[in-house]
DNA sequence: GCCTTATATATAGCCAGCTAACTATTAGGT
DNA sequence: ACCTAATAGTTAGCTGGCTATATATAAGGC
């Protein structure tokens, strides 16, 4: 496989893109004292609504502190509920509070706005390739047995 | 343009994708007290010492106070320096130290690495068009200017 | 020459994301 | 029944990324 100018600057276009993307979605929302983070995370709720953290986590695909945090965030401003659900005292149920659903709506329409202006110039056909890459590049990291790579990189010259 | 299930989940997909990169490559590097972001830092500095913060800002695309964070931890790890430049005051030289280039070198190697990792089973073709449609997002997102979605969504509603 | 404006770096404070380690409860094997 | 193992949630601690603001120096207009 040839290091080519494209595969060597794509993985850092990768996390660029991420990057500015959050910091973009950030500002816009800053002033309802929201992010990206928490966006997403009411999103899922308005769609799956009742859900305990552990199915949020799966959900999101954050680790589970990363959830508690933004729960925590989310219910002191009064746009989540934590509640007990009877059956299993460890879990807790989460649903969204009544100007949590408000907001809900709100940033359903503003993410798709934001959808919208980002990718107004590519074409159905360009994403669907693009988005398969996405899909590879992540099933690759997945596959990786968690430290592959992991001695130092003197063991990887033949 | 039509929602499509494609255009509602990529950029969810870009953020994933980058944040699964950036925890795995954490991960391999962590154990010489490294991440993703000094390692970007090192390799950059490997291709175009010496240079001062504010290019090293603008090669990652990183803001400001970032930058002296990074260069704060890489520097207690005795890895780069600052030093002032003559003519002036203001400025500081980065450079790599003896044990920050070797490190870098090792770096190179192991992004080289990863990169065929995750990129082995994609094509020359396909990755084009993924840069391309990256290329493109971030380049509306700068054409953002800065609070143009900003209103609340209902404005948004003809 | 002086005063304004721009530039280079730094500091403070916020939040997200991670790993590691802890508590409380539930489920399961024997 | 009991004791072990798995599961749900939390806490602590680290780092990166951002915005806003401060400081020091340099450059430019007049």
């Amino acid at each position: 496989m040839p290091p080519s100018t494209l595969r060597s600057g794509f993985l850092t276009e990768l996390s660029v893109a991420g990057r500015k993307m959050r910091t973009l979605f950030d500002g816009v929302v800053r002033e309802r004292g929201l992010n990206l983070a928490r966006a997403r995370l009411m999103l899922q709720l308005g769609k799956h609504e009742p859900v305990n953290q552990t199915e949020l986590a799966a959900m999101l695909e954050l680790e589970h502190p990363t959830i508690v945090r933004l729960l925590d965030g989310l219910e002191k401003q009064d746009l989540i509920l934590r509640s007990a659900v009877d059956g299993d005292r460890r879990a807790k149920q989460v649903t969204l509070t009544a100007p949590g659903r408000a907001q809900a709506a709100q940033l359903d329409d503003l993410v798709a706005a934001l959808r919208d202006t980002l990718l107004h110039d590519i074409t159905e056909e360009e994403l669907a390739v693009a988005s398969r890459v996405l899909g590879r590049i992540i099933r690759n990291i997945e596959a990786q047995p968690a430290g592959s790579l992991a001695g130092d990189a003197a063991d990887e010259r033949r």
